[in-house]
DNA sequence: CAGTATCTACGGGCCAACCAGTAGTTGTGC
DNA sequence: GCACAACTACTGGTTGGCCCGTAGATACTG
């Protein structure tokens, strides 16, 4: 099972997907144009004809036209993108991670003050939650 | 020259200089060893080569053998690599991780009380710190 | 019906990453 | 010198990601 992880072009079609629902491949075709990537539309079919052999996304037909939408949740896309990004980086320590970001200013204050915020509800979230698996 | 970005394997080997502060191929070959990572010793000798073509890595001739050496800082490359993923996943908002981060309690007591500690640092820092570039 | 527009299906080309084998070189021991 | 061991250089093969063109199906228009 362990989800398939998906390339960078395809983050960005499930990033269109995620943000609309669902969408023909001509409106992924054109969110990517507006975000200055410019794909030929039989490009963006492939993708997603890709993506769905993968599993991250399914259709429906509409009239001639396939609808597609996404079936990977986005939080669990990105919790395996981290953690992939983080073993191979960070070894997996999270915390190498933050001492990092933190050390190289890249966070400002007021980030850093919502950033206390979160510490907060973490931790009273921390007593409730129930560990699951890796 | 916005520095080449090492590659998975690439990292491996680099991590592995960045430790050792050099290492011939036979040496990053059983490193790797250890680390679970069985490759033939011309495997390992061939990434060093392209490595080396990449700027990645250099190297200076000990009797009729190579020791390789790092070219790129540690620090520099893991902020790229760093920045590079929060862009493609989180497209650039460090808060977001962060805000991902916490809510799914990958993150232990433990770590969180550590976490105010750098909070604190950081805060001081921010006020003799320059800011660099972009 | 003829023409046009739009969609999907399929195939191929290109390139980077990865892995490894073979050949050639050099040093060492006897 | 000769055999052997270890190293580097070079070449090739495989895979996956990415991009796109052509062909075929379908619907719409005058």
């Amino acid at each position: 099972m362990s989800q398939v992880v998906p390339t960078e072009r395809e983050l960005q079609a499930l990033k269109i997907l995620w943000d609309r629902g669902e969408a023909t491949v001509r409106e992924v075709c054109e969110a990517l144009d507006q975000r200055g990537e410019q794909l030929a539309y039989t490009t963006v079919l492939s993708l997603m004809q890709v993506m769905e052999q993968k599993g991250l996304v399914s259709h429906r037909a509409h009239g001639k036209t396939y609808v597609y939408l996404p079936s990977v949740e986005r939080e669990a896309t990105v919790t395996h993108l981290t953690r992939g990004f983080l073993d191979s980086v960070f070894d997996g320590a999270m915390e190498e991670f933050l001492v990092h970001a933190m050390s190289n200013h890249k966070i400002s204050s007021t980030e850093l003050n919502r950033l206390e915020t979160l510490i907060e509800q973490a931790r009273s979230r921390g007593r409730s939650k129930k560990g699951g698996e890796s």
